[in-house]
DNA sequence: CGGACAAGCTGA
DNA sequence: CAGCTTGTCCGG
């Protein structure tokens, strides 16, 4: 280009000076084309902010507007003879010739800082989205004309902790990437002391409630804390420190000091509609290019936390002490279908403290068990409950493995069918303890300490909106553990986390029983024993042998025009394409730079699609 | 997305 | 061939 000799200087330009160098190049550029195009003028380009269109237009700034416009700035454009609303994303470019330009329309207010619009284009580039829906989770609430100063007087000096979890946090913060496991009942709070300590961090965590209580102590001790979605133009001033939930990966705030992921083995980081980012990862990339530490903490750390950096745990006796115990309940020797109710939860039930009971009933899933020994029948490849095919084999739900119906473990012949759920549960409770028991699910039921009845019954959901107990019950634990998808192990254990959050820890008497067929599964023994890596070392064998995420990166391609994205679609070498099964097919790379850089080469066809990188389920 | 315009269908 | 529908393209 022509204009090459000029580029560097054009970088240095104060936004403020007319931009002559700018100039300079447009007089090379392009040459009047019709009207005589004025040089000295100061033109941006804008993405609008329509999901539909990809593409970025350059628009004339009046100079009444030359001072409020920077890169981020939120504008109105007109554009095909309407108005929108769009985001500067460079400043002082030099258009392309032979188009007329049009101005902005107006300045709405301030938006993302620059170095989101990079995170942005990556993060659709990795998840092949739009950016627009990216940059709008960037984007404030409601306009945003001003921001706030920060205060004069200077925050008091922390105070000096000797804490375990400050020492392992000062530690972590000397990686670039560093994953640290506490205990459910372990306070993460020195931690994110420790690392704002360095400056104002950003702060990640699945739930509002966690989010907000952390932002209140923080406070407390006297730092500024800006509370997504809230606060934006607080967060966005830059001097805070930004607490939130998924959308905190595209939090406001230019260049942290520091990212701390909470809990971050949590499926509520990923956004289920399209593009299926997840904030652990998008913070992961986003501390790497502001070359920042990351934190990534968890009870029970995800495969993809554990590969990517450095390990580090308490004492194994401060961890145990972190978990609640666990009652196992082998329910093998019982005959099946006896019911969901062991002799010792009964007498837990029977017992003074306040009873959380979990049964899932959504789950529909069918359970074989050996007639001769009671064990329940599961997949040899993947570990999944296995159905009864018609021809009398026995058929995984999660990876289509056939066996003959044969038990694994005495060689039985004869399989009997097992019910997941029971409907009236509640009632039986009811009539078992011999007084009132609530009932509590996503849709129903009174909240946390609500009606004071002392025990209640519910689905997961329960464990969301209860906040103390004394003991927690899963009625059928083996519904988690067979469920045929494959992060059920995980999943499992995250719920068991949950759980062990609402008793609290083993010194204050907290309980969590158990029912369960499958006693030795490596998502009870981890728990048990305060143990995460034997779900994490089980599960990436799993994953390895089956080339599922994380070891190897997937995308799902759903939807009427799947199809046509399909017969477009060109597998590189390295990319395997696998369906179509229930109208999805699956498309499979070593890695995201191979199977990204594959779906962003195929046009988007018209109509419904549903490209879905990372799936939780499939 | 939504307007513009072109190509295709229908009816007389 | 007018009058309408359906499809494809493109925006600065």
């Amino acid at each position: 280009m022509a204009a090459d000799p000029d580029q560097p200087s054009l970088s240095f330009d104060p936004p403020a000076s007319g931009g002559s160098s700018a100039s300079a190049a447009a007089r090379k550029e392009s040459p009047p084309v019709g009207a005589d195009i004025a040089v000295d003028q100061h033109v941006v380009r804008v993405r609008p902010d329509e999901p539909a269109i990809d593409k970025t237009f350059d628009y004339l700034v009046p100079a009444s507007m030359s001072e409020q416009i920077r890169v981020g700035t939120m504008v109105r454009i007109p554009l095909h003879g309407r108005r929108v609303g769009g985001w500067v994303v460079e400043d002082r470019v030099v258009p392309p010739s032979g188009i007329t330009l049009q101005s902005i329309s107006k300045v709405s207010g301030w938006g993302p800082p620059p170095e989101l619009f990079d995170l942005a284009d990556w993060a659709s580039w990795r998840w092949a989205g739009r950016p627009a829906a990216l940059l709008r989770t960037a984007s404030p609430p409601a306009i945003v004309r001003g921001l706030p100063r920060p205060p004069v007087r200077t925050p008091p000096p922390q105070p000096v902790t000797t804490d375990e979890v400050h020492a392992l946090a000062k530690e972590a913060l000397s990686f670039p990437v560093a994953t640290v496991r506490l205990a459910p009942a372990v306070d993460p709070y020195p931690l994110l002391l420790a690392a704002a300590a360095l400056g104002p961090i950003l702060i990640a965590a699945p739930v509002a409630s966690m989010a907000r209580h952390l932002g209140v102590r923080l406070r407390r001790a006297g730092l500024p804390v800006a509370v997504l979605p809230d606060d934006w133009s607080l967060a966005r001033a830059g001097w805070a420190n930004v607490l939130g939930l998924r959308a905190a990966a595209f939090a406001p705030i230019a260049t942290p000091s520091a990212i701390v992921i909470l809990d971050e083995h949590d499926e509520s980081f990923q956004q289920e509609q399209t593009p299926t980012w997840n904030a652990r990862d998008v913070l992961i990339e986003r501390a790497r290019r502001c070359g920042i530490p990351c934190l990534l903490v968890s009870p029970t750390p995800s495969l993809e936390a554990l590969g990517v950096g450095a390990l580090l745990t308490q004492s194994r006796s401060a961890e145990r002490a972190g978990w609640p115990l666990f009652d196992i309940i082998d329910r093998r020797d019982e005959p099946p279908g006896s019911g969901l109710f062991s002799e010792r939860f009964v007498q837990a039930l029977r017992g003074d403290g306040r009873v959380v009971c979990i049964l899932n009933r959504k789950g529909r899933s069918r359970l074989s068990s050996c007639v001769a020994c009671g064990e329940v029948a599961s997949c040899e490849m993947c570990a999944a409950a296995v159905i009864q095919g018609e021809d009398g084999s026995l058929v995984c739900l999660r990876c289509d493995t056939v066996r003959p119906m044969l038990c694994a473990k005495c060689g039985g012949t004869k399989m009997k069918n097992l019910r997941a759920g029971v409907n009236r549960v509640r009632e039986e409770l009811e009539a078992l303890a011999r007084e009132p028991v609530a009932e509590l699910t996503a849709e129903r039921g009174t909240d946390a300490g609500g009606t004071g009845t002392r025990i209640v019954v519910g689905t997961e959901a329960a464990l969301h909106r209860i906040h103390k107990a004394d003991v927690v019950a899963f009625l059928d634990f083996d519904q988690e553990l067979l469920a045929p998808r494959y992060r059920a192990a995980e999943e499992a254990m995250a719920l068991l986390v949950r759980a062990a959050r609402v008793v609290g820890p083993r010194s204050g008497g907290g309980r969590v029983l158990v029912q369960t067929r499958q006693p030795q599964h490596e998502v009870l023994q981890g728990a048990l024993l305060a143990e995460p890596t034997r779900v994490s070392d089980a599960e990436r064998e799993r994953r390895q042998l089956l080339g599922y995420p994380p070891a190897k990166a997937m995308a799902v391609i759903s939807g009427a025009s799947a199809p046509a994205w399909i017969d477009a679609f060109v597998a590189p070498i390295g990319v395997e394409v696998l369906g179509p099964s229930d109208g999805q097919w699956i498309v499979r790379a070593a890695n995201h730079e191979i199977l990204c850089d594959a779906l962003a080469s195929v046009s988007r066809p018209a109509g419904r699609l549903r490209i879905e990188v990372d799936p939780l389920r499939f």
